[in-house]
DNA sequence: TCCTTTGATTGATTTGTATCAGTGTTGTGT
DNA sequence: ACACAACACTGATACAAATCAATCAAAGGA
């Protein structure tokens, strides 16, 4: 999915991101201030795990993989990244390092936002400050979700688990494109490439799923979500 | 670890819960309304998952544990909770269900925030939003950290990173009293009882910790270190 | 075009962890 | 002091998942 759109400013952006929908002109100034975007191809790092934290990400176009580089040379992706999702909070507001990388899956387009001017809006709008806290919380309380399904779940059931969320939150349909690796499918599931293979493969000859070459269509929605909650 | 302590009010509570030290005497007042204290015996239930969050818990005396109910009848111990420490928050913020269980594993004191009044003060006092905002961050970052080690690393690690985590942040001792089960150390690191009293015995035997009666006691916490790191 | 690389796939094997079944130990209430 | 319950512990076994070792297929470059 390549494109040329440009980035136009925060008051265009503003049309689009629900999180600043609520600001005035003015305090969109502030965030605009020192803003800057960076349009990133296919396989560019975006963010690297142990920088330190100055901006938050907001991703504007594109397509992006939020990983944690963990053990045994093992990643764990904590999220696929669309436009509008914002990253990186946490860590510039701690004055921290990241704890995460962020990498394009394709052509990406991200708003560095400071995170000073930031804080500023935020000291100055209390509706917005509430806002935020929200967005934190309801984020917060998915990663719970997400904690328990990863280390209570087995093979199937986090794999289902990954498949539901990606056809119902990310693409929004029941195909999951090709940029999505194997590989990238593990990551999320906390598993092995081979193994992840393994289960899509049995999916598929339980006509649960199709595999079109690297894209996965999902055809039984309700037996994945049977499988995933029999975890 | 009995006590006749009662809850004095939230002035007193502010001497000593840091996160309410920057509050004036007029903000206090407000989170101060429709507060309530409650006593609970040990093993009591002091938050039940799947209820409505209406309120804030932060405790004041005691200990208890704050769990998920997850899959297969198991549940992840998602933190021990020692005084002044802050649950439930995330939901109540989000006018949610609680995600998590909170129950007494000894005599504890409990008080009960009203959100909307904690709100209220979040609205008016924005140095006070921004460290609730930070505490949050904090917090999130520590459970990516939990949930890529209870995802990558295997029993022992997991076992490391329970036995580290205990007697550095919650006893700030050597020695991790009676009141933690095996299946409270199996539940936290995520595996069977079976498997945790294993790894314990084991790591008795390598002369790192010590086990007496359900008390563990730390001796080599370099190793442990290693253990963690190797994963 | 062929060649090379990268990713997907598969079966065989090994390792890690849970399960099960049972014994021992401690503590509590009567 | 006794019985009972709850928890700690242990060994044998079964199951889940990772690893290893190959093939195979598609994509991109010279």
């Amino acid at each position: 999915m390549k494109t040329d759109k440009k980035c136009v400013g925060c008051d265009q952006c503003n049309k689009k991101s629900p999180l600043f929908s609520s600001l005035s002109e003015e305090e969109l100034a502030i965030i605009n201030q020192d803003r800057y975007s960076v349009r990133f191809h296919e396989g560019e790092v975006i963010l690297k795990q142990g920088t330190k934290a100055d901006y938050l990400i907001s991703l504007i176009d594109g397509f992006a993989r939020m990983y944690i580089e963990g053990h045994h040379d093992r990643n764990l992706v904590l999220d696929f990244l669309v436009p509008w999702k914002l990253v990186g909070g946490p860590e510039a507001y701690s004055n921290g390092k990241h704890k995460y990388s962020v990498v394009a899956v394709q052509e990406t387009l991200v708003c560095f936002l400071d995170v000073q001017n930031f804080k500023k809006v935020l000291a100055m709008n209390s509706s917005f400050a509430e806002q935020i806290l929200n967005y934190c919380s309801v984020n917060y309380l998915a990663t719970l979700d997400r904690m328990v399904g990863l280390s209570h779940k087995q093979m199937h059931g986090r794999i289902a688990d990954a498949l539901i969320y990606l056809t119902e939150e990310i693409y929004k349909s029941d195909t999951i494109g090709p940029e999505i690796s194997r590989q990238d499918m593990a990551d999320f599931s906390s598993m092995t490439k081979d193994s992840a293979i393994r289960i899509l493969k049995e999916l598929e000859r339980d006509q649960i799923i199709n595999l079109v070459g690297r894209k996965i269509e999902v055809i039984d929605t309700e037996r994945l979500k049977d499988i995933s909650s029999k975890g």
